[in-house]
RNA sequence: CGGGGCGUAGCGCAGUCUGGUUAGCGCACAGCGUUCGGGACGCUGGGGUCAGGGGUUCGAAUCCCCUCGCCCCGACCA
């Protein structure tokens, strides 16, 4: 788009107040309103399809690597949240309890699920008994509930959407594979149909979830140069097998507790969505994640009705042929120009216009909303073109992504080089860091960076440095940033 | 949870300091007509427990107290 040109007009600026306009946006494209609860939010039927389409590819890409789907119940006894003492020390403050069943209080009070693997260890430990049971590997959609302090719409709300894997298996490195074969999936999800790259890694013991053996994480730069964590994947070891006593006879016949894992990414994704591709106009999203991927707007000028619009329906049918979410704005109390404007604000990929002249021509003008850019199509070759221009913009949106993620990602050497970033541009920092929690806690008192990933062998070159706060050498490499 | 800011129609605001006609404006909304290739225009109309509760007063959007919510900045977190 021509930078002096904005045809959206009444958002706050992006450039101007990044929190202003995240909030705006969010409401004037309705993807969600705020609830009567605070911290609670409405996801309207826009933004719902949005998570539908994300529910829609991860669910299938957890079946093609064999798991199935189940459902545990919302509330959980505080007796089985208590057996893992880490795992409920790290919650305690954000559960939210039923005390009462009608009139009656309850002799115990049931919590409601911050994430289930209370519950779900407590099932496990009836269902597996053998070697030949595992290993076992469910997730489930569900909803649960933190009682945080401060919320933000998607990005941290009290109640929130999300899929928890939770799996057992019989050996720690077979639970390994699975910890890292999911980090993976994400990644590649996450990549290839959100559009948003990803750095992946490890997490450190602070930034660990609570009651894991280790922790990884994808994390995404947002445009304001801040870290979103994307999805998490845990190794759980035998922690919760332990207290949960989920117990299982080994090859040899010996009795052995399982190695487990859980993982999830939830509707923070759609945040995700909105700050890294979002613009001045409003929303953009990826083709692939698109709730509508090209919008047909009709030039209603003349007897439009009997001319244009018979040939736009049958444009409309052709797409939705080669299987494209299609919507056709016939509505005749908004002229072209506002809904050119208002579809742009709600992130649709591609316009599709067609007025008397076109129909003239036998053509369409076909605008792409992630370069603004203006073509001729003639009207027998939309169905091969149409798509083609949307795998484009697909690759091209996680390009652009992916150029400003590199292009705010810097290498330092020293502390002061450090500090000077972290004041003045944000973004990540790749540095070495010695792996003592001392350096870590230090750097986030002065400079609000944390460690988002640890980088894994795989994916760093061998080479060794100095921690960037205290210069003692070591081959650990880390991505700082500030962080949502 | 601390510090600051703000709550008047769906949204954005004026009115509050200095209490006093029927609470006003723009956008949005409804009806009719003219328009329509980048947020059209005219006419007519509907919509308000002034965030909520309590108090002061002959009289409260306006003054006082309490509660709630939202935003920003910190501490805690998917």
């Amino acid at each position: 788009m021509n930078k002096n040109e904005r045809f959206v007009k009444k958002i706050t600026l992006k450039s101007v107040d990044f929190s202003r306009w995240y909030v705006e946006i969010i409401q004037k494209a309705e993807l969600a309103d705020y609830a009567p609860v605070k911290g609670m939010m409405v996801i309207r039927p826009y933004g719902y399809a949005v998570w539908e389409r994300i529910q829609r590819l991860v669910d299938e890409r957890i079946k093609k690597t064999g798991h199935s789907n189940a459902y545990f119940p919302l509330l959980i006894p505080e007796s089985f949240l208590q057996k893992e003492a880490e795992h409920l020390e790290g919650f305690a403050p954000e559960v939210a309890w039923v005390t009462y069943g009608g009139k009656e209080e309850l002799e115990e009070r049931l919590a409601i699920r911050p994430t289930s693997e209370a519950i779900i260890g407590t099932m496990y430990a009836k269902w597996i008994k053998s070697w030949r049971d595992l290993p076992l590997l469910i997730n489930q959609w569900a909803n649960v509930v933190r009682w945080e302090k401060v919320t933000r719409p998607f990005l941290r709300t009290t109640e929130f959407l999300w899929q928890e894997g939770h799996t057992a298996h019989e050996s720690f490195e077979e639970a390994q594979d699975e910890t890292l074969m999911i980090l993976s999936l994400y990644k590649e999800f996450v990549e290839n149909e959100l559009a948003i790259p990803v750095i992946s890694g490890k997490k450190s013991g602070r930034e660990k979830f609570a009651g894991a053996l280790e922790t990884f994480a994808i994390e995404a730069m947002m445009s304001d140069g801040k870290s979103l964590q994307m999805g998490t994947s845990h190794n759980l070891g035998q922690q919760f097998s332990k207290v949960f006593n989920i117990r299982f006879e080994d090859r040899n016949q010996k009795l052995q507790y399982v190695w487990q894992t859980s993982w999830g990414v939830s509707t923070r994704l759609i945040g995700a969505l909105v700050m890294t591709h979002g613009d001045d106009s409003g929303l953009k999203f990826p083709p692939n994640i698109a709730p509508v991927q090209v919008v047909i707007v009709p030039i209603s000028a003349g007897n439009w009705k009997e001319t244009v619009l018979p040939v736009a329906r049958d444009i409309e049918k052709k797409l939705e042929k080669e299987g494209l979410r299609v919507k056709l704005d016939e509505r005749e109390e908004f002229t072209p120009g506002w809904k050119f404007s208002e579809w742009e604000m709600r992130g649709v990929p591609l316009r599709v216009e067609i007025g008397p002249k076109d129909i003239e021509k036998k053509q369409v003008v076909v605008v792409r909303r992630d370069t603004g850019k203006k073509e001729n199509v003639t009207q027998s070759s939309l169905n091969i073109k149409v798509p083609e221009i949307l795998r484009e913009i697909q690759k091209n949106m996680f390009e652009m992504a992916l150029k400003f993620q590199q292009e705010n990602t810097h290498e330092v050497k020293n502390y002061e080089e450090f500090k000077a970033i972290m004041d003045s541009k944000k973004g990540f920092i790749k540095a070495f860091w010695c792996e003592d929690q001392v350096c870590e806690e230090k750097i986030k008192e002065e400079t609000m960076a944390t460690i988002r990933v640890i980088l894994l062998d795989q994916d760093k070159k061998a080479a060794r440095g100095k921690c960037v706060f205290c210069q003692k050498p070591t081959e650990t490499v880390v991505y700082f940033g500030r962080a949502y």
